[in-house]
DNA sequence: TGTACATCAGTGAACGCGCGTTCACTGATGTAC
DNA sequence: TGTACATCAGTGAACGCGCGTTCACTGATGTAC
């Protein structure tokens, strides 16, 4: 049942995506292979044609996860070109849409805490990842010095972050919807 | 080999707080019921004469964790009544001790996306939690609109709690730093 | 261009291991008289 | 107050199960002539 290189490169790339999917969605630990590779259609015997180790794909998931999200909040930032872009970034991050798909969402918010005991690799590319998205927050900002655009930034991000895995956190749904509108309210009126 | 009642709820109180300890430390997934009890100093087949089940546990841990996290920010804002109070504490939670000690430090930053996927009681104590924080941070505002003073406070745990996981997470031990310092100045000259 | 053979993506069984949970057992503690 | 018996905290072996990883096998793909 030997596939063609393409279609081994495609099959990985699909792996990559469905890990990204299951350990946002269950959490790095608690997602086995099989059942990654079963998000994936895949058997998980196949696993090691693939990849060296567990530690390998969490790695690469991670990376690809930050990519998408990097790529959502730069959408929607150059949506609303220079005024409102801000606005528009911070009442995506903290939408109840995006609390309640994990899954698809940001995996610093996803996996935060389990990110802190990864491996080196997976770390660097959940720091890259972070770096990418205080960028974009701080070129939405009007002009000041850029140490202050720099320390603002880094602020704004790690208050989504955390207002986030609050959110998705909370018993109350009244509560968790109140962290979302006022910390984005006060993001955003400051 | 029977302990008097008194032993044993002393026991029962020290496999909780090495519970509480090694959650933060390795993980709630990642740590099992023989971790706990060794932590504890007794052989795995005791727990169940103690608690029925991980969930339970677990639950009972993140409620001590998170009551020691209000003792430790009660105390610091206390000890500078009035003015200073916050800065101490916004020093204290983003300290590089604090970041290097996740097993005595704050479950919500230690365990956040962890507890997330928890059941409700865990969930119920963390949120608990969380909202102690917010009242313990909103009680070193000026005079201000009740509404204005749990919007900021909101906003500000949920900062610290981001920016001490990203801390946690950076690769780099001088963003890890700048991270907690310059998020801990935006936090306090603004 | 056709043919023969080597490669290797994917399957599914198997490996040892540690998980959460259960259980028979021990012996000191608690209780009843 | 002393004695006989029931209780139960803690031990350590065992349960079934799923984990990460390995492996023999399959058959289509890639390569060499």
């Amino acid at each position: 049942m030997r596939k063609s290189r393409e279609e081994a490169a495609k099959t990985r790339e699909r792996i990559v995506s469905a890990a990204a999917s299951e350990f946002r969605r269950n959490g790095i630990v608690a997602t086995g292979l099989s059942d990654l590779m079963a998000a994936a259609g895949l058997t998980h015997g196949g696993f090691y044609k693939h990849f060296e180790s567990k530690d390998q794909i969490v790695a690469e998931a991670c990376a690809e996860a930050v990519g998408s999200l990097t790529e959502m909040m730069t959408a929607v930032a150059s949506d609303k070109p220079s005024r409102g872009g801000f606005e528009a970034l911070v009442a995506k991050y903290l939408s109840t849409a995006h609390r309640d798909e994990p899954s698809h969402g940001c995996p610093l918010a996803a996996l935060g805490s389990e990110i802190a005991r990864c491996d080196e690799k997976t770390r660097a590319a959940a720091t890259d990842g972070f770096l990418r998205l205080v960028d974009i927050i701080g070129r939405q900002f009007g002009r000041t010095t850029p140490d202050a655009v720099r320390r603002r930034a880094l602020a704004v991000a790690s208050t989504m972050i955390g207002a986030l895995t609050m959110a998705r956190i909370a018993t109350d749904p009244e509560l968790s919807a109140e962290i979302l509108h006022e910390v984005g309210k006060y993001l955003t009126l400051k």
